[in-house]
RNA sequence: CGGAGCGUGGCGCAGCCUGGUAGCGCACUUGCUUCGGGAGCAAGGGGUCGCAGGUUCAAAUCCUGCCGCUCCGACCA
C-alpha cells in the first residue's frame, strides 16, 4: 500500500478522552475514531487488525474442529422469552422495536439463536458433537463504557457453541476449546492464563478466564508464576485426542481473578517467591453450562437407545475488538505500538527518505514491487513529508520491519533495515534486502 | 444511577472570574529555502465558542434548562 494514497490520519498530540495507552496510541496510530461512548469506527489500519486477529481466531477454532457460521446481530425477543433470558437479563441488553412493534433485540450474546438453529435441524446422536462458531458484533449497554475499544459497548466477538450427548463427551469439547485457546492467544504474542471464573448471566459451573497481564487490567488477578511460563500446545496437537491432560497441567496450579479469590488457599498452595498478583485483561472466557438452554428450548435429539435427551451444551468467546486493544497494551513503547508480526496491519514500512528523487524512487519501486509479490505485506510511505516526521508516524503505528531507503545509503548500493521489537538496525546491500525480510517474516508469522 | 470534571477551527489549549474586534501551538493551502530522526521564512484558508431559552445596548464570558464526553464507584467479552 502506497502511504500517499492511503487513509491513515495520525495524531501528534493525544486526545484528551483517551485514558490508557492503547485508546491513546489506537486514535494517534488513525486505527479508530469513537463515533459515540463505546462504539468506534474501525479506520483501515485498525480494520486490518482486526482482520488479522480475527484470521487467528478463525484459523484456530478450525483447527479444533469448531465450524464457522453467521448469525445475525438482531435478534428477535420471543426467543429470549424462550430462554427466559429476555426478563434476566436487564438493561445490558439493547431492545428495539421494529416498525410493526414487534420486540427484537442487539444480541449481546448468541446461546438463543444458535440452540433454536440447532434444535430445529439436528434429530439425532449421529450429528454429534457439533461446535458452531461466529465472530459477529455484539452490542452491550454497559453502564459505563471506557478504555477505549476494551470495555466497549459494541464490540465485535467470537462465540462458539459446543453440542454433545452426555457430559462426558461436553468436557471434551470444552477442552478442545480450552486448548485451542491456548494456542490462539500464543499466536498474537500473548501470555494468556486460564483462571477459574464466575460464570455469570452466562450460567453453568466450569468456566475459565484467559487472562493476560498488563497495569491497566481491569481486575486483580492471582496465581502460581510458572503458569506464565508454560509452554503452548503445538500446532499438531490431536484435537480427537485426549486433551484432558494439557487441561490438568495449565489448571493444577493456583489461578484465579479477585472474585473466585481464596487468599488463604493462595497462600498454602503458593510458595511466597512463586506468587504473582497483578491486574490482567480478560481476552477470552468459556463456560460448560450443560442444558441450561436446551431444555427450556427444548434442544433434544435421540440416543443410541431412543431416548430423547437434551443436550449438553458450552459457550466460547474470544473478544476480537478487545485484543487489538490488549495486544496494544502488552506491546507498546514510548514512540508508540510493537506489533507482533501475525497481528501487524503491515508486516514492513518501506520509508522513501526523498520522494522525488530518480535514484531513490527507483530503489524504492523496486523493493516495494518484489517484496509486495513474495507475499510481504508493505506500507510504502512515498510521501515528500521531511524524514522526521516518517521516522516518527513509523514509530507510532508500529510496522515490525522498516526499510529506510536514502540518496547516502544508496550510494553505496546499500538501505537501512530496522526491527521495530528490538530498534537493531544494519545496513544492508540494496540486492539482498528482500530476501532478507521475506525470511525473517516469514519465520515469524508463526509464533507457535 | 451516585460523586467529580470537561465541551472554544482537524488535534492540543488560552480567553470566562471582572460582558465590548474570537486568539495561540500543531495540522492544512501557496511560494521560497531546507532535507538521514517531528525544519525556517513569508502569505493564506478554516470557528453556529455543545444546544435552547433568559438577563443586557451588547453574551464564548452572567442565569436557567437540556445534550454530549471523560474519570472514580456498582456491572461486564
Amino acid at each position: 500500500m502506497r502511504l500517499s494514497r492511503y487513509f491513515l490520519p495520525v495524531l501528534r498530540e493525544t486526545p484528551k478522552e483517551a485514558e490508557i495507552v492503547s485508546h491513546q496510541l489506537m486514535l494517534r496510530a488513525g486505527m479508530v475514531r469513537q463515533a459515540s461512548a463505546g462504539i468506534y469506527s474501525w479506520l483501515p489500519l485498525g480494520l486490518r487488525v482486526l482482520d488479522k486477529i480475527g484470521n487467528i481466531v478463525r484459523e484456530e477454532q478450525n483447527r479444533a474442529g469448531a465450524i464457522e457460521l453467521l448469525m445475525p446481530t438482531i435478534q428477535s425477543a420471543d426467543l429470549w422469552r424462550e430462554s427466559g433470558r429476555y426478563d434476566a437479563y436487564g438493561k445490558e441488553m439493547l431492545r428495539i422495536q421494529d416498525r410493526h412493534e414487534r420486540d427484537m433485540l442487539f444480541g449481546p450474546t448468541n446461546e438463543e439463536l444458535i440452540t433454536q438453529i440447532f434444535r430445529d435441524n439436528v434429530r439425532s446422536y449421529r450429528d454429534l458433537p457439533r461446535n458452531l462458531y461466529h465472530i459477529q458484533w455484539k452490542f452491550r449497554d454497559e453502564i459505563r463504557p471506557r478504555f477505549g475499544v476494551m470495555r466497549g459497548r459494541e464490540f465485535l466477538m467470537k462465540d462458539a457453541y459446543s453440542f454433545d450427548l452426555t457430559a462426558e463427551d461436553g468436557r471434551r469439547s470444552y477442552n478442545r476449546m480450552f486448548v485451542a485457546y491456548l494456542r490462539t492467544f500464543a499466536r498474537m504474542g500473548l501470555k494468556s492464563v486460564p483462571m477459574a471464573a464466575d460464570t455469570g448471566p452466562i450460567g453453568g459451573d466450569l468456566s475459565h478466564e484467559f487472562i493476560i497481564l498488563a497495569e491497566t487490567g481491569e481486575s486483580q488477578v492471582f496465581g502460581h508464576r510458572d503458569l506464565f511460563e508454560g509452554d503452548v500446545p503445538p500446532a499438531d496437537t490431536d484435537f480427537e485426542g485426549d486433551l484432558q491432560p494439557i487441561v490438568d497441567r495449565w489448571t493444577s496450579l493456583y489461578a484465579a481473578t479477585d472474585e473466585q479469590h481464596d487468599a488463604a488457599r493462595f497462600d498454602a498452595e503458593v510458595p511466597a517467591d512463586k506468587q504473582v498478583s497483578a491486574r490482567g485483561i480478560e481476552i477470552g472466557h468459556i463456560f460448560f453450562f450443560g442444558t441450561k438452554y436446551s431444555e427450556p428450548m427444548n434442544c433434544k435429539v435421540q440416543g443410541p437407545d431412543g431416548s430423547v435427551v437434551a443436550l449438553q451444551m458450552g459457550s466460547y468467546g474470544v473478544g476480537v475488538s478487545r485484543l487489538a486493544g490488549a495486544i496494544i497494551e502488552a506491546c507498546h513503547d514510548d514512540a508508540g505500538i510493537v506489533w507482533p508480526v501475525p497481528v501487524a496491519p503491515f508486516e514492513v514500512g518501506l520509508l522513501n527518505l526523498k520522494a522525488g528523487d530518480t535514484e531513490t524512487d527507483a530503489a524504492c519501486e523496486r523493493l516495494y514491487g518484489e517484496l509486495t509479490n513474495a507475499g510481504v505485506e508493505v506500507l510504502y510511505d512515498d510521501t515528500d513529508e521531511r524524514p522526521g516526521g516518517k521516522f516518527a508516524s513509523m514509530d507510532l503505528i508500529g510496522l515490525p520491519y522498516q526499510v529506510v531507503v536514502g540518496p547516502k545509503g544508496l550510494k553505496g548500493g546499500e538501505v537501512e533495515l530496522k526491527s521495530r521489537q528490538d530498534g537493531a538496525k544494519s545496513s544492508v546491500p540494496l540486492d539482498s534486502v528482500v530476501q532478507s525480510l521475506v525470511s525473517d517474516v516469514s519465520e515469524r508469522r508463526l509464533l507457535v
